[in-house]
DNA sequence: GCTGACATGTAAGCAGTTACATGATTAT
DNA sequence: ATAATCATGTAACTGCTTACATGTCAGC
């Protein structure tokens, strides 16, 4: 799996422009799949290129003009074969972990300070997961409801270890 | 955070083989950073040329040679220099998750097939990890305890949601 | 004779990331 | 004026993945 597919994917869906693509990469991908315009634009061209997908070139009034594009049916049927393909493992790169890692040495405060951090960065995932899923909602299949409840649920648990910890050092300092 | 960064904490610890480096990788850092040595090799050698690390020839009886690592000084500096940069997002990539955002077209039985197969890998990732950590947990520090067990809450948050779903969709069956 | 653990590397390629670059319009 | 949203791109770099390549020794 690489972003084409993905965009592929999307276009399936319906027509966007590369700006809705990425709409669509910040908010319902976001805890599945990171990517950035420097990846959409290239790609986008690319399949165009190749004749994956169509631009179309749509006027506005009131706003920038925008590229819309189409996916062909040769589009079709390379995504289709990518859905053929086996699903790769997935990956992970955590530095807050690798850093937990290393950080027998620092002290209680600084692992308080690591640990709060962290339960925030959490907490805003879990707050955006929710306001995302509730404007997208209404047009979920049940498997797009699995994909975000599995997000939500690993933030969960995230969040509870976290503050479980939170909890045992303070413990610890009173005593 | 690359990977030059994390072989040069584990050498902080101790002093290590490529061969020992991608036995932690494949152990205790197999949930939140996936490397292979076409990583690890190159970067022994270039941390060498940097005057970070030095290499030291060990001859072995009943065994292939090997070459420890051991970090210098400047390693230390290098290792302590990027302790102090900002931690980076957290980057996932689920092609799980991405074929079950696509997947509303598909059959139950698919969508089954495809959760069995999903529980099965982390159910997988569960024991291992279980494995990995009676195996650390003599020497972990508190910190590591607390990154053990956020990989451990995440898979078992992951596995609740999936069971629940096939549960459902056994239930919709059965009517 | 073969499998599995131990052990070390290279080289080509790629799929991005990061930083840069630009610009219109609307709302405050 | 200035921030926010809408909108599209490029170019250099990089850090890794994948596949290849090689070999020892122990135990069955």
């Amino acid at each position: 799996m690489t972003g084409k597919d993905i965009i592929l994917g999307l276009l399936m869906e319906k027509s966007r422009t590369g700006y809705e693509i990425n709409e669509v990469f910040e908010t319902i991908f976001r805890h599945f799949y990171k990517t950035s315009y420097g990846m959409i634009y290239p790609t986008l061209k690319r399949l165009t290129k190749a004749g994956l997908v169509e631009k179309e070139i749509v006027v506005q009034t009131g706003k920038p003009n925008k590229n819309v594009y189409h996916i062909t049916k040769k589009g079709e049927e390379a995504f289709n074969d990518y859905l053929k393909t086996d699903i790769s493992p997935e990956k992970r790169e955590s530095e807050f972990l690798v850093r937990m890692y290393f950080g027998g040495n620092e002290s209680q405060e600084t692992l308080r300070i690591w640990l709060k951090n962290e339960i925030q960065l959490v907490e805003n995932n879990i707050e955006q997961l929710k306001n995302d899923h509730q404007e997208w909602n209404k047009k979920m299949t049940l498997s797009q409801s699995i994909a975000y409840e599995i997000g939500l649920a690993q933030f969960l648990a995230e969040r509870d270890v976290l503050e479980n910890y939170i909890k045992q050092l303070d413990e610890e300092n009173h005593r």
